[in-house]
DNA sequence: TCTAAATTAGAATGATTATTCTAATTTAGA
DNA sequence: TCTAAATTAGAATAATCATTCTAATTTAGA
């Protein structure tokens, strides 16, 4: 894997940068609005050049997505796996997710906008793609919340559910976000997040009568 | 606003014919993807009697969305009203909101997607306009919580995040009701939703120390 | 029934843009 | 330094639509 040569490494890089100054164009203008001639421009490469890299606009797109959505993923497991209870592997998730995130804004409004438009979803393959991306994510979510139910640290609600109702939080907590120019770090949001996840908004009367 | 003549009761069952024939459409393919000779192949008018309706593509789409957004939020305004603590309140509203979609799935879809699509963000007026819709909307819930917060209902936490986090959910719950295609209905998850979000999903082990 | 105004259908227009082509330019190795 | 192969730039191509135009067709009211 490490064996390239000069030649090989030089390609790559220029790979890299077609994708860095795609990522940037596409969560600015999103997919259909952002021209290959933009790209081309602002990455100072030829269209043809373009074409030597990615047989598609498309495969741009998706490869941008991709990428990225495995690093996070990893990322995500790897932190998971350093921990037991299923409330440290929720919050090493959540963590890891905001960390990522706050690193990667640009990826973060594809990712969204990808994962919430339903434009790809009909379109065979691509939309195809991108969501068994999401679901693989999903079903982390639902395993550590089934181990958890298992080793009764969570209560026994349905584990899908609870999955969707978490990812719904992340995504919307991220979101808010970017979306508001706000000088907090997103970090500094992870607590209220899973106190709210884990303890619920209500201020328990003792009423469970 | 009831004295209408035929004509112009003929006329608005045109245009609303045209909405609904474009929200399916919109629903399925997208914005950018549904091309207006579709409108008009599938609504059965010309292109001329499209654009004696509507000045543009956007404009009908813009429409689509302004028109039934305002009919969900005036739902919940109503609903909500009707109840006196919080977590009737917020128990209203989410039971509104999955009703209003379950009968509205390919709104839904159009809705979520132009709400995280940062597609228009960027362009003038449309991106705006939306986006002052589902600000909106956050602000509803915000009172709702706030409100709870100052009558002892719900914890202290920070009012806009709690938003957040709940639209989240609700968003979440729906999105993969309407993914999946499955026969129970979604108002049989408006418990769950709200038992996660009231309880949390911790045992807690009395250990608040 | 007749006619001017309104409405409509569908073709023409014009702009945009992904993709391909052509002709340099650069490179690597002799 | 030389040259064949690889790479590149940017123009040409071809397709796709949103929008506008033209010529019917329909309507309302006399």
């Amino acid at each position: 894997m490490e064996k390239m040569g000069r030649r090989e490494r030089e390609r790559q890089a220029r790979r890299q940068e077609i994708l860095d100054v795609a990522e940037k164009l596409f969560a600015q203008k999103g997919f259909f609005k952002t021209t290959l001639a933009e790209i081309a421009d602002a990455s100072e490469f030829g269209m043809a050049t373009l074409y030597q890299f990615f047989p598609s606009k498309e495969e741009i797109y998706f490869t941008l997505i991709t990428e990225k959505t495995e690093q996070l993923f990893s990322l995500i497991e790897k932190a998971v796996s350093r921990f037991d209870s299923s409330m440290d592997k929720l919050k090493a998730l959540v963590t890891t997710a905001f960390n990522f995130f706050e690193d990667h804004r640009d990826f973060f409004k594809i990712f969204i906008s990808e994962r919430s438009g339903f434009e790809w979803m009909a379109k065979e393959d691509l939309g195809l793609r991108i969501n068994q991306l999401y679901e693989r994510y999903l079903m982390m979510l639902q395993n550590i919340i089934e181990e958890g139910i298992n080793r009764k640290e969570i209560r026994p609600l349905n584990p899908a559910e609870i999955a969707y109702g978490l990812a719904g939080m992340i995504n919307s907590f991220i979101f808010q976000w970017i979306l508001k120019p706000v000088k907090r770090p997103l970090k500094s949001r992870i607590q209220n997040l899973l106190t709210m996840l884990f303890e619920g908004i209500a201020i328990s009367h003792k009423k469970n009568a």
